[in-house]
DNA sequence: TTGTGCATTATGTATGACATAATAAAAATA
DNA sequence: TATTTTTATTATGTCATACATAATGCACAA
């Protein structure tokens, strides 16, 4: 089936350039040939010979894949593979002023998701000294009256612990990839007004519920906690 | 401070090459100008000029960001400003056999977390229709002796439906980036051997507690259901 | 053995040329 | 005049070649 989409896609849409390809054909040489992280492909030179194309073409190929994090190329050594910091990449090209809209809040959406799906992972890695330290974070929780800055810093700390808890690395660098997002969204109009700033569960309940409760507990507590967002989705 | 940052990683990093330091030029001039979706930048040519470099630089400069998704070139209107499908693109360089282990079942543990933190988007935006849809769905459920790819289609059915109802279609891309890697780890040794499978609340029961239960309900609910897939990350 | 320097090699950059496709302008026809 | 066809123009896509640059390894000398 994988094989039939894929003839689909070269048969009826062969509006694709030569460069596509040759990405295309580079791409696959990689997945058949099982080749490892660190091994190295063949000189550009070598690759327009055996393909027919030009050193140009094949450079352009490869740029791509350099791009998208597959290979890194040296000044000698030519090319090798390298495994994709996929996040890391996208993080680059993530710029709020130039996605659209739509996809922003959407990507605002999935904040919220993450933070309420987490509750497991953060109570089967937890260790007492990361409780140690979010109740360090909680005791320097400002007031309302506080700038508004120091806020927005206070709850980067807080949620940022929170996603370094999980052990998931992936999951930190989706974060700082949608932290500029989530300060943008939060501060254009793409959002409903924020009617009343209420703060249902806080910080520091959250911690009381991941010291002495259980992943269901803080689910809802989250949910809760992040009600203010929600509202401001919903109706 | 953004200037002090792009200074320290000019004067501090000076591996940057030539491409590097018009991409970012490139990158800034799309920011500052603020443009818009649609509209064109200069010519290769021009660029090219301005800056003083040669039509090669520009064209890998200009590659790079249409691998990102930044802009769009045709034939003869130049290059335009696109809205980046980041997800789309990054789910062609999202390739099981390339990523590294540990980024594979980080990975995975970011789709249980969704599928679990959905709960209120589901609740908030699903139609009479969408219920209608997931009962006949269900309907066709596979008992455990069927044949093992139509359980998965199944699955995949059921739950790709889950996503879709959630209205977010960034999500829904993110599911159909995670899919193959999904798979993938599940069959892999990657996670502890599956030593009992036992189906917790079923496909049927979810559809219950949408009709008729809470976000809360939902949750709860998911979790038990993807209690299989948990048991093989945890101990 | 250690270090310096040179040769080699593969990518990085520059330049010029032509192909191709999309658009606009001009010409031809009804 | 209106409409279609042809032609010209333009900007990207592809090719070819030459040289710059940096990393690697080898040879030679201290």
């Amino acid at each position: 089936m994988a094989i039939n989409s894929l003839m689909e896609d070269f048969s009826s849409l062969d509006t694709s350039s030569l460069v596509d390809k040759v990405e295309a054909k580079l791409v696959q040489l990689l997945k058949d040939q099982k080749l490892n992280v660190g091994d190295s492909i063949p000189k550009e030179l070598e690759l327009a010979e055996r393909l027919g194309v030009s050193r140009t073409v094949i450079r352009e190929a490869l740029l791509r894949l350099r791009v998208m994090g597959l290979i890194e190329s040296k000044k000698k050594k030519g090319a090798v593979i390298t495994s994709p910091d996929i996040f890391g990449i996208i993080s680059k090209s993530v710029n709020p002023h130039i996605l659209d809209q739509a996809t922003l809040k959407e990507m605002f959406e999935l904040r919220l998701m993450l933070e309420i799906g987490m509750a497991d992972f953060i109570f089967q890695r937890i260790t007492p000294a990361d409780i140690k330290e979010l109740k360090q974070i909680v005791s320097k929780e400002p007031d309302a009256t506080q700038d508004y800055l120091f806020n927005i810093e206070h709850e980067i700390a807080f949620h940022g612990k929170l996603y370094e808890i999980t052990g998931n690395e992936t999951l930190k660098k989706f974060q700082r990839m949608l932290l500029p997002v989530f300060d943008y969204v939060h501060h254009s109009g793409l959002l409903k007004k924020q009617v009343s700033i209420k703060r249902f569960v806080s910080h520091k309940g959250l911690v009381d519920i991941i010291e002495s409760g259980s992943p269901e507990m803080f689910r809802n507590a989250m949910r809760n906690h992040l009600e203010n967002h929600f509202s401001r989705l919903f109706e």
